[in-house]
DNA sequence: CTGAAAGCGCTTACAG
DNA sequence: CTGAAAGCGCTTACAG
């Protein structure tokens, strides 16, 4: 394993104009870079990140916590964030905290305390004071993407908006009677991506004069099977049968649209389903939903993570702060007029 | 941020002495221990990853390189994967590497190569000779989990069993018209998972007598929104319909079974349709699958890095070598006798 | 059981 | 433009 001490000596330089003629800090004579680096491939030699690190605090390197990595949504984010990285030389370290406990403790208090991460990327998560707090005091940026829990570099569509929307196509076409299929937690924290889903839901149906049951609105995880199981309870009693649903997600939009399959409810004739997100599988189920992009939410959070750490001289950290990430309805076959 | 002097002063020891007391390693009297170990969490002092890595050679971290993170299998395999690592105390730096490219040559001879992680686990991924041997000329452990391209370590179900064994369920039931939905490159690449999975199907057909006509086998990414074109394509054909249709994947089966409901074709009754993985939405979708479990892979795949890298003194690095990882055919309601 | 010292592999002022 | 030296924060023989 060649240090750089090789490198020097078989280009006849010091160990300084070598590190210098590698990294391209300071300044060193052409032909003098091209010795070094010409033995540098000779011996294939390589930096070593670790000291590196050491004396430059710099690392190189973006912790992102995420609590899941096999839900359509996160799993994208994850794609763009982990691509963006790597083409800016940026090693990803991923941490999959769950909603809470001991373990989620234990990577906000130790493995992201540490100095092994310059940064880290919060997607989705909810934060607590106590964990924002321990990567300020760590100095460490700390970018949200979605989630809620106070941080000053925060991206994130409006989901009231995204909640009011979807609502609205519906009411557009004569639905009353809407049901909401709301992620899990969306009436304990309405601050959280769920509970804003829900309010922007509750706020079309006020102003459109409507006060649902409360039995019309089911909370779920946000998952396929979750939603099935939510959209049986939900479309399975024998009174009041919604004629339309807003699904908290997709995900949950597919489970729903199993279940009315089993329990022979056409889509849309005798129900109309609109979801979030445009999952890859929305275009083939026809469904109608409220698109975002999480591939290319993952690469501006990068973007932002790497203005925050000064890489590229770019005056504003945060170029569209507070603007909402953008949306889209798309309308397919899973909605239409209410039956008479 | 404190580092190991300040703790060392506060407890009225010498640096080498609080090391040893916070690493465990090395003789420290008792009481000694407990000062410093009250000096350190009094301050608030973590260690430095990197400083220790440097004069250990040890990095407490695991590279993870995987084609999708996107898709059930690879998702599950690297949720196990990291919570057995962090379990570990370890860190998990994630590559997302796509089939091949700059970029993948970029992550095996640039950042892998590196001695920022002490092993690598590959999952599903193929594996050349010049990657293969990157890492091992930098002594990093290597564990493959499925994919193909030599390595000691190597975890991975028997993809020909499977491909056998699902076929075979369906000629039991009388079906005689099979066709395969391949996963893309099966064809080119035999040892893939897709190529083993394509060769146990013919294993069986040849077996039975029968010898599939090439339209029977449809080669396809193994996606929902590609299995589901694939399948269009292969069921919308006017003559030949197969009774029976094996997929290679659970997700590219769901995508055959709404390209059946579309075309009108009903499941099992005209058709039934066997998967692969044991996908969670699997049962909600009623199909027979030979199912598998990533999470537990990934976790067993991190048992053999732990093991290879000598955490917990165990004596053979790989206890099952050899044996395929377990997997079982569960019967559900998507495959049935084939029609008169 | 504990401490002084060397050293892991780099980078960065500081001189020249 | 280049080099000698110091130092990043730790751990590990080596003495005692």
């Amino acid at each position: 394993m060649p240090v750089i001490g090789d490198v020097a000596r078989l280009a006849g330089v010091s160990k300084a104009t070598a590190s210098r003629a590698l990294s391209g800090r300071g300044y060193v004579a052409d032909d003098t870079r091209q010795r070094v680096v010409a033995a540098a491939s000779k011996i294939g030699y390589i930096v070593s990140p670790d000291a590196a690190s050491l004396v430059t605090g710099r690392t190189k390197n973006v912790g992102v916590v995420i609590p899941f990595v096999n839900r359509w949504f996160f799993g994208e984010v994850l794609e763009g964030i982990e691509r963006a990285l790597l083409a800016a030389g940026y090693d990803l370290t991923l941490y999959n905290v769950a909603e809470t406990g001991p373990e989620r403790a234990r990577v906000f208090d130790f493995f992201l305390a540490r100095k092994r991460v310059d940064a880290v990327i919060a997607v989705g998560v909810d934060l607590s004071g106590h964990e924002v707090d321990a990567l300020e005091h760590r100095e460490k940026p700390l970018v949200c993407l979605g989630g809620s829990g106070g941080a000053a570099a925060r991206l994130a569509v409006d989901d009231r908006a995204v909640g009011t929307l979807a609502t609205e196509h519906l009411l557009h076409l004569g639905h009353t009677r809407i049901a909401h299929l709301a992620g899990a937690g969306a009436l304990d924290h309405p601050a959280s991506v769920a509970g804003q889903r829900r309010a922007g839901y509750l706020e079309a149906m006020t102003t459109a004069g409507i006060t649902p049951a409360p039995s019309d609105i089911v909370e779920t995880e946000m998952s396929t099977p979750d939603g099935y199981r939510a959209a049986l309870q939900l479309l399975g009693h024998p009174n009041h049968r919604p004629t339309a649903l807003f699904a908290a997600s997709d995900e949950v939009a597919f489970g729903a649209m199993r279940a009315a399959d089993r329990l022979g409810i056409a889509v849309p004739l005798d129900l109309s389903i609109v979801g979030v997100d445009g999952h890859e599988y929305a275009e083939m189920f026809d469904l109608t939903t409220i698109e975002q992009y999480p591939g290319e939410q993952g690469r501006l959070a990068v973007d932002v993570v790497l203005r925050l750490l000064g890489e590229g001289e770019v005056a504003d950290p945060l170029p569209d702060s507070g603007a909402p990430l953008p949306t889209r309805l798309v309308v397919r076959a899973s909605t239409t007029r209410a039956p008479r």
